[in-house]
DNA sequence: GCCAACGTTGGC
DNA sequence: GCCAACGTTGGC
């Protein structure tokens, strides 16, 4: 099983939003940049991902949550009235691929940006390096642990 | 709102 | 293929 995060500025798509979804599941589309995609296409099912609040007071993760859907095309790609139109796809040359994700746990408490940036064990993040803006990314499962046992509120297992 | 960092586009 | 111009992301 792989591990990732994902993010979502909450002013467009928040956990909390994930939270009241039919059946805690949405499909994560609009998704438009190649590399971010590629990540989403290496998703299987039951892998799981840190939910990223970004452009948020304070930016902070947020959750966690599970892939239910493997990669699929975007329909919003070639949708001319979606905010995510492209006009280079189609339904013959989709472009663009999400997949669906459901609602793991919200955390009691999030983690702020700042706070991960202070924990030597996470420096390695792509998230905490330097202009870094994937939106999609892989994270260790070294990392995604210790970022869960951070928001659990229960002291660090010693690695 | 500012702006640094990054990705994309398009002229040549 | 280079690279300047432009658009976007996202922290602050």
């Amino acid at each position: 099983m792989n591990h990732w995060l994902i993010k979502s500025e909450p002013g467009v798509f928040s956990i909390g939003d994930l939270a009241s979804a039919r059946n805690q599941t949405t499909p994560w589309e609009g998704v438009r940049n190649y590399q971010a995609r590629n990540f989403l296409r290496a998703m299987t099912r039951g892998d799981l991902a840190l939910f990223y609040h970004s452009n948020a007071t304070p930016s902070a993760v947020a959750g966690i949550v599970e892939v239910v859907r493997p990669a699929y095309p975007d329909p919003t790609a070639w949708d001319p009235g979606s905010e995510y139109h492209d006009p280079k796809a189609s339904p013959a040359n989709p472009l663009w691929s999400m997949v669906d994700v459901k609602l793991v746990e919200a955390f009691p408490r999030e983690i702020p940006l700042e706070e991960l940036r202070g924990i030597p064990a996470l420096k390695t993040m792509e998230l905490l390096r330097r202009g870094s803006r994937l939106s999609v990314q892989p994270v260790t499962a070294a990392q995604f642990r210790l970022i869960r046992t951070l928001a659990s509120g229960r002291p660090a297992k010693r690695s």
